[in-house]
DNA sequence: TGTTAGCACTCTCCGGCCGAGAGTGCTGAA
DNA sequence: TTCAGCACTCTCGGCCGGAGAGTGCTAACA
């Protein structure tokens, strides 16, 4: 595309996700292109809108860019924009200031990217493909029943209640907790299936299983933790005016359990996901983009982050400022060992 | 008030909560009184808006409760809606399945009053004035740095990474964890301070000063957790088809950190608290109303859930249904030993 | 005294109409 | 290739008027 096309398709899409009006050939030539006339920008907006890239809400409107508009601004036009100061020291308190466990930091780390994309995020839970023991715990709650208490890679909690066959006494327990820690601790989960299928005895073979059961919950995702943030900065945004749009995406956050498969799909392999309007699986997204990356503390440990707002969105301040935000908090996750 | 104006009111309230029409003299002659003429139903009518328990939206439309109007229908006139089975079996089955832990727990019980009452809901955990030890944990993370694990009353678990400026193998640590379970499992979190007081060497002190530090944390409910379901549900509701108003509910349910103060300011002593429109102290919920009740395993460990939506709401049917929720909620974890 | 039929009145809602304004596409000239 | 000029199209907001819903008042009735 010759560069003046390119010129003008950023320049519409930059003023269309700044002021949600269509832009006409007089707004433009006035604002960016003063040494061209209108009639000369309004047959390259018509060559724009033939290649598809605009679109006229109706006949005398100006232009607002197509899907594939945003599109080709993402792929070839967008340049990052810098991070102020003064976002930056935000994100960094925010992140400074987090809980040291997965779960406070992953919320943590949504309610700052709703907070400076002014848009709703998600985020998941960083998780491998292999749980990783790091300690087990046994407390005797009645004689038989006991609390398991599994802290995985991640300093990620789990807890279990296990009524067991056997009374067992405290004292019990913290000796067989012992040897389950001797056994476990510092293994991934398929060590631990070993030392099931290697059955030692009756207390000890129960418990195992409860382990291995709850790390196999943990793996298999199905309780993977996703929140979300910033719905309310959605309500904002002219394109939710009617409740029915905010309804539909809503609908889409709430479902927590389809969002982690959700994102999965989305992310793919690449490290920067962005999908825009129809693109999306879900036709509850329509209109919505979706921008993910991924972040965590080790190469191995991933999790989604992203955010969501309508197509019209500042890709490029959306952009950097999520990568911005999972920068940090990897590092601070590796750094607090989560 | 006579019984005929009561059984009019009552029949506005219902009309106009099923409907969400203001509701006129001959609909409620032709579905309600058949053997009165509407025009004694509208010289009631006038008296009824004349005492301030309806109102016109203008001159020539049907009448509207006004929130005394609302008021005086839940102290006197409202009988609680039987639930349907389906609803019981829907109720008991979320609650059965539900975690074992008080965050998943507190998280079910928020969906399923969402669910069930067709409104947005909010939760917030069980907890006692005091904190209850039930068990330490120490794990070696870094040879000066230590995972602190502490499960309280409730299976609730709690955990901080705490370099210590001496270092300590996990033998010395499991040791040090022992000798604390003997002090403090069992006890409430003023043993701690005595303990504390009566100081030991170092390492065990401070890891003492640690585990106070959480204690008071989750005393002082700065970090209680409020959770909150089923916003979408609202947007359903006509009175939010302007999003503005959906705002400023999902701002005040978003502001996780001031709605437990809110919650527990407006549970006050009593266990069935409704607060309708005006009545609310945050302006954001004009056009609100608010049940709450409490629940918990134990008459000392309590939390709030509540339901918020327009003030046109069912309120029988979400008063037995919220508190069918709470009652069963209540049993299962007192089941649990949650 | 309470109830009721009748009636005039008020106000909203909705569709149609119209003019202003914005923006376009086309054409012919530089 | 660019540009000025112009006719054309479409939305938006305001205005009007009729239909409809609902009220309050009044006078008559049980």
């Amino acid at each position: 595309m010759e560069n003046r096309k390119q010129a003008i398709l950023r320049a519409v899409v930059h003023e269309f996700t700044t002021s949600a009006v269509p832009v006409g050939s007089q707004a433009l030539q006035s604002r960016y292109f003063v040494n061209l006339s209108s009639a000369t920008i309004r047959s390259e907006l018509a060559e724009l809108a033939d290649l598809g890239y605009l679109a006229q809400p109706h006949t005398s409107a100006g232009r607002v860019p197509t899907d594939s508009g945003y599109r080709y601004f993402v792929d070839f036009l967008m340049d990052l924009e810098p991070i102020p100061d003064r976002v930056k020291a935000y994100i960094r308190d925010e992140l400074q200031s987090a809980p040291a466990d997965v779960e406070g930091m992953v919320e943590r780390v949504a309610m700052t990217v709703a907070a400076v994309t002014q848009n709703a995020s998600v985020a998941s839970a960083p998780q491998g493909s292999q749980a990783r023991i790091k300690h087990v715990d046994l407390v005797s709650l009645e004689p038989q029943e006991v609390l398991l208490i599994l802290l995985l890679e991640g300093n990620l909690l789990r807890q279990q209640v296990v009524n067991t066959t056997e009374p067992a006494s405290q004292a019990d327990l913290t000796v067989l907790a012992a040897r389950l820690n001797d056994a476990l601790s510092g293994r991934a989960s398929d060590e631990g299936r070993r030392r099931y299928d290697g059955a030692p005895l009756g207390l000890e073979k129960e418990l195992l299983g409860r382990v291995i059961a709850v790390l196999d919950l943990y793996e298999k995702g199905t309780e993977n933790l996703v929140v979300h943030d910033g719905v309310r900065n959605l309500l904002r945004q002219p394109e939710f005016a009617e409740s029915s749009r905010v309804h539909q995406v809503l609908e889409v956050l709430e479902e927590t359990r389809y969002l982690t498969v959700l994102l999965r799909q989305l992310i793919g392999e690449s490290d920067l996901q962005i999908v825009i309007g129809s693109e999306n699986t879900s036709s509850r997204l329509q209109g919505c983009a979706v921008v993910l990356t991924t972040y965590g503390p080790t190469d191995r440990l991933k999790g989604v982050l992203g955010v969501i707002g309508p197509t019209r969105m500042a890709y490029s301040q959306t952009v950097s400022r999520l990568q911005a935000v999972a920068r940090g908090a990897s590092d601070r996750m590796a750094e607090l060992g989560v």
